[in-house]
DNA sequence: CTGGTTCTCTGACTAAGGTCAGGGAATGGA
DNA sequence: TCCATTCCCTGACCTTAGTCAGAGAACCAG
């Protein structure tokens, strides 16, 4: 990888979490400590199970169960059993709780201001827009692209979402009728899910059709994570599974009512080429010569 | 405050230290403790006295004494006694101490490899101008501005080098000459040093010459801050306590040698005037009314 | 030479963060 | 019904981070 990129990007570690991450702990933490303060945030307004809050902050059970305890002798939360379940826990913040948690956000809040305020309007605005763009690229940066069997959670949640949105878009509907995932699964074909701290938020499938022919299905992005430029790397990552398997020649078809999926390929080397199947939903096809 | 700047930035910052500030700890510190791998970090190829140290890291006496301790029984460093000075104590780190040191570098590399390696080189490129951007303006964010005594030892340093970059500048050379700088003092006047972790990087004085006149002096940016708009700052700053002084015109006057200065105060609003001195080194003289 | 100051170190102590083993209640599937 | 599992809790223990008081050596100004 390029040194001078890897450089600048030290660079910038450093001064960012010198003025946000140092503060912040410090900062959000006064009076309490910060583990009891993050726990407090983490509950949010509506209450929480115990067992997802250790999930989240990644705590030890017994650990977390000390920090619930002092802050329930403190009276800033309750815990009491789930209702349908016993032996989960949920906790609520009291009254006392919430204010508490508010004065958190002022806060956070207070530390934003601090960074723009030595700032001349023009400044900020365009720490705000270069603020956006890290942020959005640091989130493609989080985005794991991992092979899945469709039959997991997340691989139905994604050709659910991807089926929904297709039969939202298409102008008489679309029905994945009687086409049975399987096709994606090893050896006939696969299925790569995106996720984002380990929600799915994006796939891509592919179907080998047998003399190095392989096709790209259901590739779909969530539609909080377009402009990211996941599509594109699904595709390229779909590319390079195809070749690892033997695949030279890359096809799929589309529909014009997906004008950005029809831009993506373009812009990724596929060419228009004749029908290739008879889809009913199918009317562009696109195919692309790998190495 | 915009609220809506304000949550901007909040998002920012969640984002960015989830990705470095909480690796950044964890990860550099592996195997050893956070605080032996700050100091090591620190002490630098050339070492370091113990003192130094103490100040860069604000760490307690006691507590930076004991890390030292255990990192020269781990055979990383040696402390030895300052020549000139015996209570001094100086800190070199020994080949096993640089080895750690330069795993450490290593590993700081790999993080920032990490947030490149998920991206194509367009969004690489893009990151890395976003966050030249956002670092650029924190730093500029992080300056503190404060009224300073002339004879104190960050101000001399900023006169000293206003003087020699003029000297530089002006094809004719530069003196300061007699000029006291008693009269960059209240009642007479004032001079505000910029600073960034407690380093001189820039100054601008004011003389109030009565009648609700006053003019700014000795404007001065680091070469090394330049383009952060600290120099607008600093003008901004000097109007403000200007006319906290009951002053309601604002004068200066500039030299052609120094083109970005009268760039600067043109976009202030200052205009350019008829001379009002005959200052040997004045080519430009500029003033602008102030609420 | 003296007394105050600077610099580092040691001892004693505290709080926070975190790990691990095991126990008891509730649950769900065979 | 019984047994394995899930979920949370408690007790015991450890490391790291950090504070504070004071001691001792070296230095410096008078």
């Amino acid at each position: 990888m390029d040194a001078g990129l890897v450089g600048r990007v030290r660079r910038f570690n450093r001064t960012v979490t010198q003025r946000i991450g140092v503060l912040n702990d410090a900062y959000l933490a006064r009076g309490r400590s910060l583990g009891q303060s993050r726990v407090l945030w983490e509950i949010g307004p509506e209450g929480i199970e115990v067992r997802s809050l250790r999930a989240r902050l990644d705590l030890d059970s017994g650990y977390l169960s000390r920090l619930l305890r002092a802050l329930e002798t403190d009276g800033l939360v309750v815990v009491e059993a789930d209702e349908t379940d016993a032996r989960v826990r949920r906790i609520r913040l009291t009254p006392a709780g919430a204010v508490e948690r508010a004065e958190l956000d002022v806060r956070s809040d207070e530390l934003a201001a601090s960074i723009l305020r030595p700032l001349d309007d023009a400044q900020r605005d365009r720490l705000v827009v270069a603020m956006a763009e890290v942020e959005r690229l640091f989130v493609a940066s989080l985005v794991e692209v991992t092979a899945t069997d469709p039959a997991h959670a997340d691989a139905r949640h994604c050709l659910r979402a991807y089926a929904a949105e297709l039969d939202r878009r298409f102008p008489g509907g679309f029905d994945l009728g009687t086409a049975h995932p399987a096709h994606l699964s090893p050896p006939a074909g696969l299925l790569l899910v995106a996720r984002l701290h380990g929600e799915p938020v994006g796939c891509g499938g592919l179907v080998f059709r047998g003399e190095g022919v392989a096709e790209i299905k259901r590739v779909w992005v969530a539609a909080s994570m377009r402009g990211l430029g996941l599509g594109r790397r699904l595709v390229t990552e779909l590319e390079s599974t195809a070749t690892e398997h033997g695949a030279n020649l890359l096809r799929l078809d589309s529909n014009r009512a997906l004008p950005e999926a029809a831009r993506l390929y373009r812009s990724a080397g596929y060419q228009e080429v004749a029908p290739f199947n008879d889809d009913p939903y199918a009317q562009l096809w696109f195919a692309k010569t790998i190495a």
